[in-house]
DNA sequence: TAAATAGTGTCTGTGAGACACTATACA
DNA sequence: TGTATAGTGTCTCACAGACACTATTTA
């Protein structure tokens, strides 16, 4: 009997946090320990236990690479699984990259968390993932109900809302407008109350809330 | 050194073929040869070779499994990671699942070809993979021009455009609506020309023809 | 009061879908 | 001529985007 020529698979995590006093979205990266690239920003990742599930994998590379507590991750996703034979200077491995959400909160020490306008170049073909999905992760926002809560919470006002999608998408949208996209999506509930008042003036903004948050489609 | 306990990953493919004489698109399918699920008709699929491209072993998995000639394919993309450890009863296997078009032609002998609408049951989790991807491909259907171009051929009758749609959707739109949106696809032509007419007669359908197919995406 | 920001209401353009009517084939 | 099908032209509705105007806050 053949030993199976078995391809390794990793899992990559584009582990997104908002940043309510930054008011943009960050990629959570963490310097390799390790040889390949030692040293240099990567995105967190690990490779695929035999039997282990994705999302599993996922958490465990949050949990290790990014040094948090795995309660924090509010959602996880797939993206794509990217098969350059090049990719990894080790040797042929398989990447199935993931998208995870952290609770909207400042950022912790540890793990270095960059704008996802400005992320600085990665390890392996990181920088390609990260140009691939973004887009995919800004078609997301709205449509997909676990994430758009994973990445804003339970409770948010139209100011993060636009700035979420402001970091997303590169576009800050007029507020009436967000407001009726937001309208339209199901689960999400306008409140009738007013957070504070934003630190350089302005009136404030409304609250929206979560009443249900779906189910995701798991893949895709 | 601990040796890594790497998993399995399979691809598995969801060939489709137009059938411009039964007016729909067929889902190749095959019988195992071997064991698990032995004579039981299955996605073809294939182990991924260390160093493989998750294309090539999709061009594999269809000439080795439905015995057709790789040149046949004419395009593929993936969809989506399935990571149930149960999926496979010899132990826990990844399944990349890719779509490939084969050009359309009445079906040839020898693997079996399914209308998408009336898929027999198949081994492993490939219905629940057949399930879950139909959507996605009906939504790929105008959008992605080599998935499309790769299902219809270089050139096409507005009534194949319609059987076609109507496949992958489970809808017939009208055909002045799909004209409309065929018209807004990028590199995609509406000719002077008519087709012949059909064997029920009525009017002959025009024929488009594809100017430029573009790039796939490669992932997503 | 000025600057900043959000909310309300309107207008326009695009695209999907439904459909009436016309055109062209076969029986 | 009747049936079947495709093509042309409208109409409506939903939604995205732009924007004027109003509301509410800080400086």
């Amino acid at each position: 009997m053949a030993v199976i020529e078995s391809t390794l698979v990793s899992v990559d995590v584009l582990a997104l946090r908002f940043d309510p006093d930054a008011r943009t979205v960050l990629l959570g990266v963490a310097p390799r320990a390790l040889d390949p690239f030692a040293g240099r920003l990567a995105l967190p990742g690990v490779l695929l236990g035999r039997g282990e599930r994705l999302r599993d994998a996922a958490l465990r590379a949050v949990t290790g690479k990014l040094g948090l507590d795995g309660s924090a991750v509010s959602a996880t996703g797939q993206l794509r699984t990217f098969d350059e034979p090049s990719r990894d200077p080790r040797g042929p491995t398989l990447s199935v990259a993931l998208w995870a959400t952290l609770e909207p909160t400042a950022p912790a020490d540890g793990p270095t968390w960059a704008p996802l306008d400005a992320v600085p170049p990665l390890a392996f073909d990181h920088d390609r993932i990260v140009a691939d999905c973004r887009p995919v992760l800004a078609d997301r926002l709205w449509r997909d109900t676990p994430f758009t809560a994973g990445l804003l919470g339970r409770e948010f006002t139209t100011a993060q809302a636009l700035d979420v999608t402001e970091s997303l998408t590169g576009d800050r949208p007029y507020p009436a407008n967000l407001g009726r996209t937001m309208d339209r999506v199901p689960g999400l509930e306008r409140t009738a109350q007013h957070a504070a008042a934003l630190p350089k003036g302005g009136r404030p903004p409304l609250v929206w809330r979560w009443t249900a948050i779906g189910q995701g489609s798991d893949g895709r």
